[in-house]
DNA sequence: CATGAATGAGTTTTCATTCAT
DNA sequence: AATGAATGAAAACTCATTCAT
């Protein structure tokens, strides 16, 4: 599990299930990433579905993990949406591959594990949309349905998984800042 | 092409890569749906991937060809991109099957024809930066890469994919004026 | 199911599985004994499994058959514990592949269908059981445990799927005739 | 051989070759059944076959030794019938995994080990015929065929594998003489 | 047009066994 | 003695596609 080689794997399968696809990624793609036979790939994991079980499991836990984090601490809505924002933005884009599979693949994975990464998933709308509840009720925020704007901006920051490369030109925390300018704008009384 | 039985087909393949996916639909499923065998299906279409391609460029080119139609009319910049939008969102939203695929499936595409679609979608998009950078040249917007502008408002539009539902709750036409509200606000002086 | 190409495949398994186990016997050798790729054979049948439950069920059915037929008619219970052995006996050895494959290899099924195979088997035994139980309220058995009696008379002529040989120097009616001889002597008073 | 670790691994194949068969039985369920690795079980033994050859021979000579132990004894032929049927009914009852195996598995191994189980076999059929044998020279059977009675009775008695239970219902000593006195009524003159 | 038989390459997974440590 | 990593062959099954009828 937390063996060296398990990492491995998982970093291929990050790479691949990012690149191809999860379907269209063979163990025997991961066994050749690795340089092992996939019957071996079976000492370290116990089917492929786990693999993206974890990445997934992995990837949104760490959403939730830090917008708890930003939840916690004593700011005003308004600088706690934009910490969200800012947050959100920059672990999308440090992490493309991750994100991407998690954004693209999730819904490949059976009924249980599904419903597991889909509560996760709920659970953390839920958080953006009580920052964004609280901002409304403080007099911060305009009036306007929280789920739905924090729909909008979730969506206008997943989608760079597809878009934003970290080729020197722009770097995210910038593009970051733009997007919590842009976006708070609609937002704020 | 124009027949009725590939229609059908067409309708088949839209509804199973929607639910199911593209990998995860076999030709049985969509030969079960119709009512054919799989055999018969080959008399329709070439391929399981030509049915990907014409489902997606199909998509993407009704985006294309009603942007191409309010881009042509005499507007104001701001005039054009809420207009835009309130195109964008409905069209994700009247038909999210469609977008779905086009959103999370275009990428199973083999080269070439992935590649068609990769075209569009530039165009597409550069289309959306050309309204935008109109605008900053009009003094109607707020100075900004209109490229990341574009594809923040795309990517909140997109999104709808996947949450929208038509319970008869909340029209689509009406959360779209809300995303109008909501995301020209950051981009107007 | 009643297609021609199914019963050649549900002979090749019989030979098959009762020469080599049903474990031991691979989808391929089942291929190459019809002369089909491995793939090929899944038109017909839907699992290898399939074929052992159809082989088991059909077997023990059509003993179920032949002894419902036996205690319909009327009879003494000597007569009819008389044809049940010769009907049991010469059923087994007409068919050895069949019986044998009954008798070795059901427990390989799955949780499902093995039921359904002790449900027939439960429900012989008790049309047996019956028959015995008829004959000692009539006066024609000694009293006894009928239930014991019945399984010593089937495991006697069950065993014979292991030693008997149809090389024309011993019929397997005149081993019957031996066998009632044999059995119903320590039964009758 | 002799070694403790030996022994436990033998136990633990006889109750999972039992329960679930030999095939369907991995190394890996042994090495968990006595808490070891996988590897480390070929310390012990030097294949998986190895232990169902062990099991089964150990198991048909048991019932050799026992019967020649019998043979050997003067006792009329009817004595010695009494004593056979009941030392290998209540050796199968008592044991019923080595049985099972033996009775259902045997035919597991390749050739030559399997030949050895035969040649065991066959030569404790041997001894039961002429038991018989004996007795109808001594006028004290009816005359048959030595080998189909004495097959007949042991069918009668080793079918007792797949219904004898202890539940302290009925000892299988009981059983036993019940067996005694059911078969040997058709074999006295 | 439609069928359905057949292919053959591919999928994930299992497993007995080996061996360096 | 024991581990556990690794193998490599084999397993059951899937599937897009072809084609004779």
């Amino acid at each position: 599990m937390e063996h060296q080689k398990y990492h491995e794997i998982a970093e291929a399968a990050v790479d691949l299930f990012n690149k191809q696809g999860y379907h269209a990624t063979s163990m025997q793609d991961i066994a050749d990433y690795v340089g092992l036979q996939k019957g071996s790939l079976y000492h370290y994991i116990s089917s492929k579905e786990e693999l993206l079980e974890r990445i997934t499991s992995e990837t949104i836990n760490g959403f939730v993990r830090e917008l708890e984090r930003i939840v916690k601490r004593d700011l005003s809505a308004t600088e706690r949406l934009e910490q969200a924002i800012h947050m959100h933005f920059t672990r999308v884009t440090n992490n493309i591959p991750m994100s991407a599979i998690l954004l693209r693949e999730s819904f490949s994975l059976s009924d249980d594990p599904h419903q597991l990464i889909q509560n996760s998933t709920d659970h953390y709308l839920d958080l953006w949309a009580q920052i964004i509840t609280h901002g409304v009720e403080n007099g911060e925020f305009k009036l306007g349905d929280p789920r739905v704007t924090a729909l909008a901006i979730l969506g206008a920051c997943n989608w760079a998984y597809r878009w934003y490369q970290d080729d020197g030109s722009q770097k995210n925390t910038e593009i970051a800042q733009y997007m919590i300018q842009l976006l708070l704008s609609g937002i704020l009384l």
